[in-house]
Formats: C-alpha cells, structure tokens, sequence
DNA sequence: CTATTTGCAAACCCTTTGCAAAAAT
DNA sequence: ATTTTTGCAAAGGGTTTGCAAATAG
C-alpha cells in the first residue's frame, strides 16, 4: 500500500514534511533520526527536529515506522515493507535487508503454534562482524 | 560459563554491586534499567544509578548484558544464555524466553551461506498482541 | 470552518562525566 | 601498591511539550 492510502487510513493529514520523512526512509537506507534530519532538511531547510521528532512517533503508532536497535550506535529507522530481516554490520553499523525464507516462516509457524496466538511483527536481526563493504 | 570466570576473563573486578546485577539479570525477568535499579536498592539501599549505568556499559561491552528493544515502553535488559528468541507483549510489555529450533538454525546458517561470514549474534524477537498472562 | 500540524523555545527526562574516597586484586 | 570501582553532583544530549501561527481537509 501506499503512503498516501497509509497515512489516509489512520486519519493523518498529508503534509509536505510528513511526506518527505516517508520518501526518504522508502529509499531504505536504515537512516538515525539525526541523519534523516540532515537529509530533510535539504528539501525543508526550515523544518524543526520536533516535527521529525512528532512526526515519527505518529508514523511508529500507526505501525508505519519502527526503529532497529543496531547494539551499538544510535538506533536506526525502518519504514514498513514485505517481511524482511536486517543484516548489522558491527564495522560500519550499516544496515542490510534480507529475505525471509521458508525457513524462517517455519520458525514462525511454529512459534504461533506454540503460544497459540498471532505474531503480529517478526524482527529478526543478525549482527556480523564485517559486511560486504567491510570485508573489501 | 559461570559469571565470575566471565568477569575475570575480562579483567573486571568482582564487586558485591556488578555481581547483584549480574545475579538479577540471571532471573531472565528481563527488567527496565529502572527496574533493575529499584531491585538492587533492596540489597544496596545507598548504590547509585550512575553505577548502575557504568556496569551495564561496562558488561554490554563484554557481551555479557544487552538491551532488547520491545518497540513501546523502554528498553528492557537481558544477560547472555544459550540461543533464545523474544516473546514481546504488546498488551503488557513483558519478554518471554523462547528456545530456537532447527528452523530457526537452518536459517541462520542460510544467512551465514549467502553473505558467507559469521552471525556473533542472532537477534530474534516476535509481538504479540496478547501473552499467555493477557488472554486470561 | 475545524482539526491537525508546524516551528520555536523551554522543559524534561535519561545517561554520562569528573572527581575524591573506597574497594578489589 | 596499583588499578578499578563506587557514589555524588553536575553536565550533557536526545526527546517531549506548550503554544501561537500556518496548513490540510
């Protein structure tokens, strides 16, 4: 779904520095807070931190926008897409999507099973010593 | 291993304050820093919060301690043990320990696979809108 | 027209730091 | 004897809040 039919849905209003917040984490960068501040404020020099600040826990109750808690660093934010895991570079503190697998899905099958109920988020990280990037 | 070897292998003196800490964590009751705080008061009535917090830096450097970000509400800790999962409560906030299964394994060695290098910690959690406890 | 959002500044935590005294090795 | 740790108080930094003006629906 799109952002727009999103932020619709939950009765929020459509504004330029909301809609900003939302592009920039589209591009799933893993961006903290202050570099997502830096970045927005090359469209909306003018904007506050409080905003940003407003805007991400109105965006995190709507289940929207979530923070990854990389171990170390600053947490990083993460918007909403297909189910995905996240690789954490222990170097750099890059962050990296990954793919469920049926494996995975197993896993969480099972786990339903076992407590009896829904898992309504699955967050899965793995932290490694070097990325790709790293390792050159 | 037992958390004195831990500590001496680290070089960090063994301290009536850290091994309280340590002694609590290891109820997997998976407290809030304050939390935690307000429980070792009972044995150290005088300790001080900053020593709390430098402990917990002190042992989240080792490995020993780390946060778990439950999404809502603060951080809540927990000390290392065999590979478990989280269980997050959304109703009530609460962490239960879950034992990984061969699903979970094959997935983690799939990861290992595809960036070929080393998970050294494999972050899993899953929330519920309610726990055994919330259903009642 | 009404309700929400923005931006600013101040307030409010939570966490860290500096330092002297105490404790551990 | 040396080094680390503790506890206190102060400083620091990130996040939230209150409010008037601006904006979205």
């Amino acid at each position: 779904m799109d952002s727009i039919s999103h932020l619709r849905e939950n009765h929020l209003k459509v504004t330029p520095q909301r809609m900003s917040i939302l592009k920039i984490l589209d591009r799933h960068t893993h961006p903290s807070i202050d570099e997502l501040y830096e970045e927005i404020k090359k469209d909306f020099p003018s904007i506050s931190l409080a905003t940003v600040y407003k805007n991400l826990n109105i965006l995190k109750d709507t289940g929207m926008v979530f923070e990854i808690n990389t171990h170390m660093g600053k947490p990083k934010l993460d918007v909403y897409m297909h189910p995905h895991a996240h690789i954490l570079c222990k170097k750099c503190g890059a962050v990296f999507d990954v793919d469920f697998t049926d494996n995975l899905y197993a896993y969480q099958k099972e786990l339903e099973k076992k407590i009896d109920g829904k898992i309504i988020k699955f967050d899965v990280s793995a932290i490694v010593d070097f990325c790709e990037n790293c390792k050159q």
